[in-house]
DNA sequence: AATTGAGGTTAGACGTAGTCTATTTCTTGG
DNA sequence: CCAAGAAATAGACTACGTCTAACCTCAATT
């Protein structure tokens, strides 16, 4: 597994890359996000950061996963009322949103694309563009 | 204001056409939403519904909001990860996102369109489709 | 090796949007 | 006008996320 794109050595110079100190915890959470390349929860990262024995503490995660996004490592993804979804893929893309399962998956930035974007109010600037198509299995019975 | 077009004779005409049961509370929060056509969160409608001395809780307000919610009379916008917003306009459109001020703009739907979007998963159909546009003044410093 | 101090981690209290439950009140058909 | 089902209510409760204040780590300095 050493060969591995994302095994921890490659992490510890992605996080320099972005001005972030490498530390266990912050290594760890990274390597939950970018060996799995799934989009995860805050709750989830933490469940997988614990495994064996509680190592990181709830503040801890939340403080590296707002630090990994103000740094622009990962993103956030918000189409969930109840919780944020972050998503270590940060190339221009989409997301399908299957509102049964809870799950997202992505739709690569070179197939969908937006066209007619009016001008923005004035003395504004764009931030980002996010497009989610909620989806759900057709025999689902609608409660 | 009796000819408006979102005179509480009209909005009571609206419940009925979506299958909602009229009743003062109902009524109440339809008009907050319907006269104003702007995007509130649900304790700015609890505030603008309960001016002068409380009448609707809490509860009342939430069992009502998802209620129009399911009957399609209006919509959620899940923009920020603190609070959702309700969208009286049930026209396809989408949405700018100021993230200093934490108001919602219209993006007509005729302006904005979307290609290339992708085969769906196997066995889903599309429940909605989202954009939003995330911006913010320019001269804002960044924390 | 001891000191220092900034950055990082921690437990647990806290804030708060939204839900749930048990009870009361309203609405409406007859 | 009455009964029964629908709706509204207060307030307890849940869960995601934040905050605080104490503690730990480690590199730089002496």
């Amino acid at each position: 597994m050493e060969n591995d794109l994302y095994n921890r050595n490659a992490i510890v110079d992605r996080l320099r890359e972005f001005g972030i100190n490498p530390t266990h915890q912050r290594i760890e959470i990274a390597y939950a996000l970018f060996s799995r390349q799934e989009h995860l929860s805050a709750d989830q990262i933490m469940a997988a950061v614990n495994t064996k024995h509680s190592e990181t503490s709830k503040a801890t995660v939340y403080n590296t996963l707002n630090l990994f996004v103000k740094r622009k490592l990962i993103r956030e993804v918000i189409v969930d009322p109840s919780k944020v979804f972050y998503d270590p893929n940060t190339h221009v893309h989409h997301h399908f949103y299957d509102l049964a399962a809870g799950v997202l998956t992505d739709i690569d930035g070179d197939e969908l694309h937006l066209t007619g974007l009016p001008k923005l109010p004035e003395g504004m600037a764009i931030e980002s563009i996010d497009v989610i198509v909620r989806i759900y299995p057709k025999q689902h019975l609608n409660s």
